[in-house]
DNA sequence: ATATTATAAGTGAATATTCACTCATTAATT
DNA sequence: AATTAATGAGTGAATATTCACTTATAATAT
């Protein structure tokens, strides 16, 4: 039987749908065949292991929202529309894809501490770059840039957790704007 | 009747300590066992199984957290002043128990979602509930009380999660007064 | 006081279960 | 025919759980 590239799809779509959903520890093998219909040695033509296949899937989407972040933060835009261009970004991305969204979520801390995302496509990172040298250009007027990159990503990050939990129903995409103006509260931002 | 010695306590912080290092599922009973100096068997004397454990100590510790929050936010004070008595609550016992705060903070999402936490305790809840009341007193000024409810748990729990994984070093009560000031802020506060 | 008994808790080897991973076989494609 | 991929029962190591027996303590009786 040689119809390939379908298989692999399917296989990684319900693996990160059943990791979204019960945690990568939680899912079986045995799900994920089954539920994308094929044989639990398929799995294996592709990935060395569950474990592997699981941090591949984390780093690729990580990954390539990071990218689409950078480019954002990189072009020329001033401090608060860099932000604000942000934070619709994700949450347009994460009402298009709730699922992937979760995942990308609540995985982090199921890794072991050696893997690691490249700094510069790392949102966390990528953030904390943004708040420092909006400090550093006085666009904003902040101790501890630390702290306040925490802040902010805690308050970005929580209302899209918060739809995963069913808290909050429905899209967020039609939110950024306010989260957008609270961030610029927080940070002190003066127009 | 008869109490004799119990090694109860000392399986419970060691199973904590390692729950909150590694994850409930890949702490073993046997390290448990080995790192509290007792048997196997001993754990299932007080348990029905691993994961009942573990979500036994969670629900116990989110629900002494939740008493002395709601303690707080019983008492007549004015809104700023029960938020801000809030965070330096949460703060002060977090920077003098990280370990136990880890594991509350990152198991949440490794239980079935059937095992729910009494929301006269929750301290989702209760921030929730604080924000709601505000907005009826017209302490603070904002539309859509679960999205800034999800903004203020965010921006403060996100510091306590960054010395977890050890982004921010060192303890946070110090700054408990600017993580509130930061609140006030975003919730249109105005003194 | 001392002995006796009841009970909760501890022990760890034995057993049951889970689950990632393998591989002999089968099927499709070229 | 050769190659490539898919299959899924089988394997075994890792783990959770059980259980028959032991031990320490407290309660009671003598």
């Amino acid at each position: 039987m040689s119809k390939p590239i379908t298989k692999l799809e399917s296989i990684e779509k319900t693996a990160i749908q059943l990791f979204a959903s019960y945690g990568i520890k939680q899912v079986t093998i045995k799900e994920i065949a089954s539920k994308s219909k094929c044989s639990e040695g398929a799995l294996y033509r592709h990935y060395k292991s569950k474990e592997e296949m699981a941090w591949e899937l984390y780093k690729r989407e990580v990954e390539i929202f990071g990218k689409k972040l950078r480019n954002i933060l990189n072009c020329g835009l001033a401090f608060p529309d860099k932000l604000g261009s942000a934070v619709e970004l994700f949450y347009k991305l994460f009402d298009e894809d709730q699922t992937k969204f979760s995942f990308i979520l609540l995985s982090k801390y199921n890794f072991s501490k050696s893997r690691k995302i490249d700094p510069g496509l790392n949102p966390f990172d990528l953030v904390t770059d943004l708040i420092k040298i909006a400090v550093k250009r006085n666009e904003i007027n902040i101790d501890n840039p630390e702290l306040y990159s925490a802040m902010i990503l805690g308050l970005v990050l929580q209302p899209p957790t918060f739809v995963v939990s069913k808290r909050i129903k429905g899209k967020i995409g039609n939110t950024a704007d306010a989260v957008t103006r609270s961030c610029l509260k927080v940070l002190n931002y003066k127009r």
